[in-house]
DNA sequence: CGTATTATTGACCACTCTCAAAAAACGTGG
DNA sequence: CCACGTTTTTTGAGAGTGGTCAATAATACG
């Protein structure tokens, strides 16, 4: 386990003067779609850049919340748990996706890299007069939110009412599709989070998750050239299974 | 089940000049709340008020999201539906909540009245016109998203990784808090949902609910005077159920 | 009251979990 | 580059929680 300070030893915060944003490699999908360009200015006075170790905490549910996060480059998890260690992951984040979203008071949950990890950080404090200022960003984060609201029915849905390997169906092409919304093959997916997360993401056990995947490929439906990488064999199908058909 | 036009047939839309907000019961917990009393006058000007029968449908999930309601009496359960009719309730709503937020597009749920149900009704369209003018409704918006978001997660830990026990410990908390913000009875609570209803928003069976209630009862730790109430006898205890502890 | 609906209880079953071991992948130092 | 230990993944055997099917009981409603 990474100690509990690693994030801020490993903290390399950008000065705003060097307009990280001017590089960003996702700003087409990312927070800052549709604010004009004299908005993301005003953004970038205020944002930071972090960079976070593989399986460094970012932050803990709980916690103050003292900022907002933008995915720049990897994979973060986000996740609850229970007082005895049982855990539900809540969702896995890719470039462009925003996190740590709150008004006020703390962390509804705790965020980790599962790779290694770059990320705008936006002080709440400093955001909070932008918000007053340029009302199409509360807008935006407003969207952001509802987004996230319609992902987290979907995934109530996914773990109340589906089967091991309708959900197993329905994670593949989750994450298909957000590679596919990247840029990136629909195809070879990368999966960079091991079988224990995908298990805690799916309300299942790892044994579950790992049988599951090895039936489907039997059934040719998929093909696991290694554990980090799967390949959707037949999309139909899998869209079949994972619709409970 | 109602026929789909039940709605309309029995939409009593109260026209604005009628001030409906100044007799409102909920003011102090709905989404009003923190708005100064011009700000609920610009609201007054657009909203409409709706009653809706018990059982009535008041929009489907899919369907162009048209306006946004806050709820002044009545009960109301959220849900998705799989293709094959099982169903996930995401949420139970009490006078005072918001619900159908969408910043554009469809409704990502269907929402339905347990009971007879009188509930405020904005559209979307004029209101789109006053959170330019008055960006504190918009706040007050992401507000109310962060915390359905943060409910969401709290519903995800539960249907991932509690037990059925757990769950309907859970569920009967909730509740119980529930009634208390409201200014109801924390240990007689009403349960205006059916065993049907529990069990598609604890992802179990209506047997399994049944037979945790009866479990429950005999432990001793609730009494159930009839199947729609239920008097907590030991919340210290229903709370430990419901933490796994 | 009789009928329909909902809730409870019972017997049995199966999907997924638990426990355990083997296999594969990974990392590290010689 | 390989040997070694560690971690992760896969596979197996068995058990249990919650599901299915079915009958009874209670409740609501004409």
């Amino acid at each position: 386990m990474p100690p509990f300070d690693q994030v801020s030893e490993r903290d390399k915060v950008i000065d705003a003067g060097s307009h990280p944003c001017g590089r960003c490699q996702v700003g087409e999908i990312a927070f800052c779609t549709g604010l004009t360009a004299g908005e993301v200015a005003r953004l970038a006075t205020v944002v930071g850049q972090v960079h976070i170790p593989a399986h460094g905490t970012i932050f803990t549910e709980g916690e103050l919340a003292a900022y907002m996060f933008s995915l720049t480059i990897g994979t973060v998890k986000l996740y609850k748990l229970l007082p005895d260690g049982r855990r539900q992951i809540t969702a896995f984040l890719f470039p462009g996706d925003f996190f740590g979203l709150a008004l006020e008071g703390n962390y509804a949950y705790s965020a980790e890299a599962l790779t290694p990890v770059v990320t705008c950080r936006f002080p709440r404090r400093k955001l909070d007069g932008l918000l007053e200022d340029v009302p199409r960003i509360e807008k935006r984060l407003l969207g952001l939110a509802i987004d996230e609201l319609a992902a987290a029915h979907d995934q109530m849905l996914l773990l109340g009412r589906k089967t091991a390997r309708e959900k197993v169906a329905s994670f593949l092409l989750m994450i298909s599709r957000r590679a596919e919304r990247r840029g990136l093959s629909v195809s070879p997916i990368a999966l960079p989070m091991g079988r224990s997360d995908i298990a805690d993401y799916l309300g299942l056990t790892i044994e579950t998750v790992s049988r599951t995947l090895t039936q489907m490929k039997r059934d040719g439906v998929i093909a696991l050239p290694d554990s980090g990488h799967a390949e959707l064999r037949d999309v139909p199908e899998l869209k079949r299974i994972a619709e409970g058909a």
